[in-house]
DNA sequence: TGTCCGAATTAAAACGTTATAATTCCTCTA
DNA sequence: TAGAGGAATTATAACGTTTTAATTCGGACA
């Protein structure tokens, strides 16, 4: 019952305990001793206490290879990481918001690079195939979405950041991004603002048709003049969003309203009104989604909405976990509301 | 030698294919081919290349938990995440260039959270007691940081983002803070400042004393005022560090130059010049460290430097795949040089 | 013709779990 | 007192690898 080895591993010089140490140490099998930690409710509850104090008193952690090996769970959940654009402080807030959520549950996080030009359901197959994970989180998500797709089918557990438009239902979260840009509108036609555009995402994401849906109508219910930019979305190059609103100064009949939903392309609207001599507030009124601080020090002060993206990471993971634990998808959905701009 | 379970194999339509599959389908031992696709010379040339052919037929995958119980190493990187302050797209660079150079290498990426008011050296403990990795990448290094010490004791591979103070070398990846301090005060003495001011990060950061150092040298050897602004560090809330700069506009001399590590700091100070009616260009310069390229959009223009955290990634991850190789410390290190502010 | 050698291959054990199918052993009933 | 029934525990196999220690099998050599 304290033959050497026990002693060793009780005096914590021996090597990592595993579950024949605690059979050692406790005089059950290796099979009662598993059982024991797992709660099965067929041990009795005094081994199965017996068993819990000499895991603690050894610091017993069960090997994830193994009990992956065995059961084919991996505890892991992947993220797949757009690399190419972000907003300013995305990737940060989010992924802190889901690590966060999931420390202490056993799953570890792993990052997948998602370059979005190419195949992006790619590295959904090699997860699916190879069984790197247990679950899926992602954003960016399209209406017909692929992965949504694929993953359904497969019936394997994920949350999509934004909605599709499939019919058969899947955990996702998303911000109201129609509600955010009616409040946009709202905003800017209190300010007294008649000619207002926008610079979109581009077309393929499902987002991108809220915000037009709600740009555009709500302009249309004000009737003021409205304008998508065109030929730019938010993942142009900079330069590039910045020529073309610097074209649209130069019309005859500028834009007085901006309604942007990337940091970035306020900064450049910004930056397009100071270098046409257009003054803000006066000339015109900027009104921006943001995800990070950064806008509570840009002067001057624009009109802002904040999107809380560790909140939204934090619920995503939330729902995974609910998800992976047997949960059904039709209620596992959250749409986060936007304050009015300040 | 084309039994069902071979044939059905081959169609795809079976289980995932594992080495007793190959071995089937080839007709080898289960050992000949795990040899074979080890490319153990020991094993027939023309034997390799016939499992190799079927491995690739069959799209075999080795199983990562298998692979993990039996040798231990777990084909994970661990990245420790500070989940509490970012210049703006540090993360996202960071990550990204860490992502991508690991893509393809086998290695998944695990991201950690890494509370810096909390046990710093907890999670590393955690990683190394359960084996949750075969390799660590983390940042905000301190002069004798408590991690790089025990990694060091544990010769476990790592790379530090920051050097420390330690005799004995250890794998690092550095940016040249204190030739960027060096270069910022230059250009604001060529702009004719004469009385300059910068807010450092915490004192346990090594880089914070390349920081200071290279500040302070640079503006005595200019014969120029300097100060370190008082009570604040980089990390302060970003309220804190405006009250502080307001407070220093107040004074009867205040500043006519700033020295900016991050970003936020940058448009704090931008603000209180504003706030307090001071035009930059006029009565102050400000020049500053960016991850993101966000200041090109900020206006007024501001002195910038940019710091490629995307290669500082990629160089981490490529820095730490050799010393897992086996390759010694003393040689793995790189300090990124600052281009002069623009 | 028997023996030895080396090249090529393989059987079997092990890594640490979990789950299936026994096996104890005690108590209760007829 | 035999047998059934059930509570508690356990032996064993399996997950898919890698690796140690055989084993096979020609051919070279005496």
């Amino acid at each position: 019952m304290t033959d050497d080895s026990t002693l060793s591993a009780l005096h914590g010089h021996g090597e990592k305990p595993t579950l024949r140490t605690l059979a050692q140490a406790t005089g059950f099998s290796v099979a009662t001793v598993s059982r024991a930690l797992a709660n099965d409710p067929r041990i009795a509850a005094k081994t199965r206490a017996t068993v819990a104090e000499m895991a603690k008193r050894l610091g017993y952690i069960p090997d994830r290879a193994a009990r992956r090996l065995r059961t084919g769970r991996t505890q892991v959940i992947s993220l797949l990481l757009n690399t190419e654009h972000e907003f300013l402080g995305f990737t940060h807030e989010f992924l802190t918001g889901i690590t966060e959520t999931l420390a202490g549950t056993g799953y570890s996080v792993t990052v997948v690079p998602d370059s979005p030009g190419e195949d992006r359901i790619g590295p959904v197959r090699t997860i699916l195939r190879n069984n790197l994970a247990d679950g899926l989180l992602f954003t960016r998500t399209e209406a017909f979405d692929p992965r949504v797709r694929l993953l359904m089918e497969a019936d394997f557990p994920f949350v999509s950041h934004g909605r599709t438009e499939f019919t058969a239902p899947h955990p996702w979260v998303d911000y109201d991004n129609e509600t955010f840009a009616r409040q946009a509108v709202a905003y800017l036609v209190a300010k007294g603002r008649s000619r207002i555009c926008m610079v979109l995402p581009g077309d393929q994401f499902t987002f991108t048709q809220h915000l037009r849906y709600g740009f555009v109508s709500a302009a249309r219910e004000a009737g003021i003049a409205h304008d998508i930019v065109p030929g730019v979305t938010l993942d142009s190059p900079t330069a590039a969003i910045a020529a073309a609103l610097a074209e649209a100064r130069r019309g005859p009949n500028p834009p007085d309203g901006y309604v942007c939903v990337g940091e970035v392309t306020a900064l450049v609207a910004l930056a397009a009104l100071a270098d046409t001599g257009a003054v803000h507030g006066v000339d015109a009124d900027i009104v921006a989604k943001r995800a990070s601080p950064i806008f509570d020090n840009i002067r001057p002060r624009i009109g802002t909405v904040f999107e809380d993206l560790r909140a939204t990471g934090r619920a995503m993971a939330e729902m995974l976990l609910r998800r992976m634990a047997g949960e059904p998808p039709e209620r596992l959905n959250r749409l986060f509301q936007p304050d009015p701009p300040r």
